[in-house]
DNA sequence: CAGCATCCTGCTTGATACTG
DNA sequence: CAGTATCAAGCAGGATGCTG
């Protein structure tokens, strides 16, 4: 569910604002590529973790958020981030 | 650091007991080769979430343990787990 | 802007056989 | 028992070009 290179860090990166654009997202999380984002995207959703709102409009206009039930699971990944930042440090 | 097919089940398995040998973990994770079981061990050893005693023994007789510090990771782990089960529960 | 399709590469994994 | 070595396969991921 959480596998895949770039879940975290659009997880993370969603959960900070209260709802992003995908170019947004595709600016600010370094290294991603266009496939990658949308290919994780969909991940999220499927897994109700991230939501997706077309505005349908043109040109497209789409956003994405974290779910209450996405919300509900960051403070257990919060938590394994903090022990890597400290496990990390040390190197 | 936790990526990697069998990480998880592996420090949940030792978790669960005080200390394991390799033979013991290889029989109660289902699936998991020798080589699997092995490169993990290396991997998390060297992460400093688990321990290798070596009894110097013949024939061989090699311990396994979950380390302090990889202790202080399970909560936020079974946490996870937790959020995991109850979202396949639905499926 | 948002997304899809394609090709291509490398890592991870699995199967198997072997050593002390 | 514990571990290593080798080979092949599968899949995730990157680069690129195209669509509405």
């Amino acid at each position: 569910m959480l596998s895949g290179r770039w879940k975290l860090p659009i997880l993370f990166r969603l959960f900070a604002e209260p709802t992003m654009r995908s170019s947004q997202l595709l600016r600010d999380i370094p290294g991603i590529s266009q496939k990658m984002l949308t290919q994780h995207l969909r991940q999220l959703e499927q897994d109700g973790l991230v939501a997706r709102q077309d505005f349908q409009e043109q040109p497209p206009h789409v956003a994405y958020e974290v779910t209450a039930s996405g919300r509900a699971l960051m403070p257990a990944l919060i938590a394994v981030r903090e022990f890597a930042r400290q496990h990390t440090e040390a190197e």
